[in-house]
DNA sequence: AAGTTGACTTTCG
DNA sequence: TCGAAAGCCAACT
């Protein structure tokens, strides 16, 4: 077979998102570009759709802040992991996470 | 089929 | 450093 792509994006995104480490993030658009998806708007449109399933806090946008609408409670999250959040936002160069790199 | 929406990112002032 | 505007793409009306 040609390579086993996932079946859909969705399972894809869920799965990348779920091997976040603990105390780590991602961006929406660092999600979609590992896993070929184009563009960072998608990632979170499965979110939304079903991210209650994994660790979705530990996505974040590109200033390493979160969704508005998110923000209260996300950020909390990510301070329970000992990630510290300043200004409401997240330290990617301390905490950005990349699957490769591990 | 065309317009709207949203858990985004980048550029510009 | 911040906010506004434009660009973006799939799902939904």
């Amino acid at each position: 077979m040609p390579s086993m792509q996932s079946p859909n994006r969705a399972d894809a995104v869920l799965e990348l998102v779920d091997s976040i480490p603990k105390g780590r993030v991602m961006t929406y658009g660092d999600v979609a570009h590992h896993l070929g998806i184009p563009s960072a708007r998608i990632v979170g449109q499965v979110l939304a759709a079903r991210g209650d399933s994994v660790a979705w806090h530990r996505v974040v946008l590109s200033t390493g802040s979160a969704a508005a609408h998110l923000a209260a409670r996300q950020l909390s999250l990510l301070e329970d992991e000992g990630i510290e959040v300043r200004r409401g936002r997240v330290d990617l160069r301390r905490h950005r996470w990349s699957p490769k790199a591990g």
